[in-house]
DNA sequence: GACATGACGATTT
DNA sequence: GAAATCGCCATGT
């Protein structure tokens, strides 16, 4: 099977690295689709198959938990980034920039 | 098989 | 500067 948009979006969610997030757009981008940001977000709830897909590191580009919503409960993915150091007010991450994490930047190809 | 929609982001008006 | 629109791929109805 080809990897698919989606496949892509899984591996690279599946590499960021504990305690840092990072945003559909720049996954996407990595992946060569920074238009496709949608996807990613969509990507996201089909990672419902696989449970080794951290969805909780991936926000949007503002820091916001825009899909906190899709996790076991609302606070799940707010509960588990601040497990992680990271900290999460108003579903927000705070510092976003210092935990923002570009695969684009730190797996460079 | 066609239409609508979905965890977003950038570009254009 | 803010609001509106386009772009993108896959899934569900």
């Amino acid at each position: 099977m080809e990897a698919s948009f989606f496949d892509n979006v899984f591996e690279v969610a599946k590499l960021i690295p504990k305690g840092r997030v990072t945003s559909y757009g720049a996954i996407a981008a990595y992946i060569g689709m920074k238009r496709s940001a949608r996807m990613v977000g969509y990507a996201m709830n089909a990672s419902h198959s696989d449970k080794s897909i951290p969805a909780h590191r991936v926000v949007n580009r503002n820091g916001l938990l825009t899909g906190k919503h899709h996790f076991n409960g609302p606070d799940e993915m707010e509960k588990r980034l601040k497990a992680e150091g990271i900290k999460v007010k108003n579903d927000k991450i705070i510092n976003f920039d210092k935990h923002f994490w570009d695969p684009a930047t730190e797996l460079k190809l």
